[in-house]
DNA sequence: CAAGCGGTGGCAACCGATTGCCAGACGGCC
DNA sequence: GGCCGTCTGGCAATCGGTTGCCACCGCTTG
């Protein structure tokens, strides 16, 4: 990563010192007041004195104090917050979920973060372990952890799943049977009489129904179903999916969602070939951009926003009370057919 | 919002609410064990009889117990986690910053979440106050927020800023001026008299900043600027924002950024308008979909994951020590000549 | 038969905050 | 001068668990 001179080294700093950190006690002390005035000082402001208040937060910050958030929320109930782990953030199929979730949250009152995993099992992992003492619960979107992994952390936090179905975690998913049988009848319909399906990541949950699904609905049409990859679901990897799909004379290619769809349309207009007429593209998610590359995208829509809104609902009631209301929520995706998808060729 | 009527209704839950949980007090009285024990079977589990472990578990199975993270980890110091607050998490003009951030993050050993504040002053601040206990340190990227209350916040928390200048508060900008020339300096080289500016949110301070290099360059050069707006900064903007640009006979269109552009081409193109014959568009931030929208954008980009790092890097020293480094950082920006932009109409 | 010993489980003191309640100070008003 | 209300800050309980220390139990050993 090219920066310039001017770029401070990160520091290589232990967060986890032995060094005790500063406590309300510290402070107190150092300020010549009681603990319990220190801590108004920082959570009500406005009923310590002014003169108090700033030699409190001058000795706070002489002392480098910060409060402790476990702590906080030990005595205080919850911290009003909730997780939403992604596998990539900046990919827009997650949005909708995103949008969806963070309506909902902020209507009940708690604040939503996100983090991202970057399709690592262990990063998610990771994640869960660490914010697990900050926040009140998550929700796990396209998890990459493997279903025990998921019982364990279930047995330690709230959390709902999204895009994953695990026998007694609650959790949203879509319809990707119906949705993939969407495809597979429109394409068939066209005239196609085999389909080329462009695989996603090992590790998805997802990844692994659409391409069962595909293959069943395809035999039962009569068309027949060919898969390649494993291929990153990104543009990027669009184009090895696309060669290799051409290699293989596909007259319609369905890919695991729409950033490899994208990079396909790129690299098949790249090497001349022309989307419809000689060879047809469907997506799934109905990401954003999808509309406006070209050809516009032939995709699988899901209400990502209800899914969102759902699931946090759903957290939201775990949180609550133990009334083991509905568990498992299942949302209906229906196809977008755009410019990319068309006639066989001849 | 179309919710099936299997969704279940947002409980309407005063987080706060008398719902109290399960303990390990509750689960100690069941098994008619003592508390300590109920905690040693959980968390060191041969220290305990098999017998008696087996009958606390049951009766914390019994109950729905699950141990409460926060109170547990009551004696962790730091949380390890550092926020980074986005107007908009879905405008990809942030992917690139995020991306970088994570990762520098990430590699210093923290974790990083991120929240959106939808471009609303008053969600941001919200955001700060909420997280302030859960985080050991904020980015603020395109910050919302007036100045002064910027400054208040620097005196309670670490933070660093993306895209702003504030006096005395460490910030990472891309230099907008420079870019804003490149981008006048090309269309007047196309021939383009006049320019026509789309501007974005009335509390952006870079929108602020881009209409006023603009002006200025654009003055220097003899190509007259104006400006329309505020719109939204977002594809959805952009319709009304093309067809004022019509209505002022535009001939070369300066967009706040992609996204606002990316709906001027399609409202364009809707109206019959040829790009960049009649018409020429320029945006800020390449984003993602700006290469493969039609036809592609001309539009400055910004080394954004420079950025992303570089902020990290400044929050970090600002945790570890009080040495005072360079506080702010300038990027330089790079334009990205594409096919929306050409010599302007005869 | 007494001493020794490993295995269990309880008591109570924390962890680092928050918060209800109360007492002293101070000023205004009759 | 006395009474009263408002501010302000301290005491101590509490949040939900963890953990050091000790008592007890049943058994082996000398």
């Amino acid at each position: 990563m090219g920066l310039g001179p001017e770029t401070p080294q990160a520091p290589a700093l232990p967060h986890h010192g032995p060094a005790r950190s500063v406590t309300v006690q510290d402070v107190a002390q150092a300020a010549g007041v009681a603990a319990s005035t220190v801590s108004r000082t920082f959570t009500n402001p406005q009923r310590v004195n002014e003169r108090t208040r700033e030699h409190v937060l001058a000795a706070a910050d002489r002392l480098g104090y910060r409060p402790n958030t476990a702590s906080r929320s030990a005595s205080s109930r919850g911290t009003g917050t909730l997780a939403l782990l992604v596998p990539d953030i900046t990919n827009p199929s997650f949005f909708g979920l995103i949008r969806g979730a963070e309506r909902q949250a902020s209507a009940a009152g708690f604040t939503l973060v996100l983090a991202n995993f970057e399709e690592s099992p262990d990063l998610e992992a990771q994640h869960v372990k660490r914010l697990g003492a900050a926040v009140d619960g998550f929700l796990l979107a396209s998890s990459r952890l493997p279903d025990a992994q998921i019982r364990e952390i279930s047995a330690g936090h709230h959390f709902t799943l999204v895009n994953r179905e695990v026998e007694g975690v609650p959790g949203v998913v879509v319809d990707n049977e119906d949705g993939t049988r969407q495809i597979v009848e429109h394409l068939a319909s066209l005239g196609h009489r085999s389909i080329t399906y462009l695989a996603g990541p090992r590790s998805s949950w997802m990844a692994a129904h659409r391409w069962r699904a595909l293959e069943e609905t395809a035999r039962r049409l009569s068309v027949s179903p060919t898969r390649l990859g494993p291929y990153p679901p990104s543009v990027a990897g669009g184009a090895a999916a696309a060669d290799a799909a051409i290699g293989q004379q596909a007259t319609a290619i369905v890919a695991f969602n729409d950033l490899l769809a994208i990079g396909v349309l790129r690299r098949l207009a790249e090497r001349g070939l022309a989307v419809p007429r000689d060879i047809s593209v469907v997506g799934y998610d109905d990401i954003f951009g999808a509309d406006f590359c070209s050809p516009p995208l032939t995709t699988l829509a899901a209400p990502t926003q209800d899914a969102g809104h759902a699931a946090v609902s759903l957290l939201l009631g775990l949180l609550d009370t133990r009334a083991p209301g509905p568990r498992q929520i299942v949302l209906m995706p229906h196809l977008r057919i755009r410019a990319s998808s068309g006639p066989a060729p001849t």
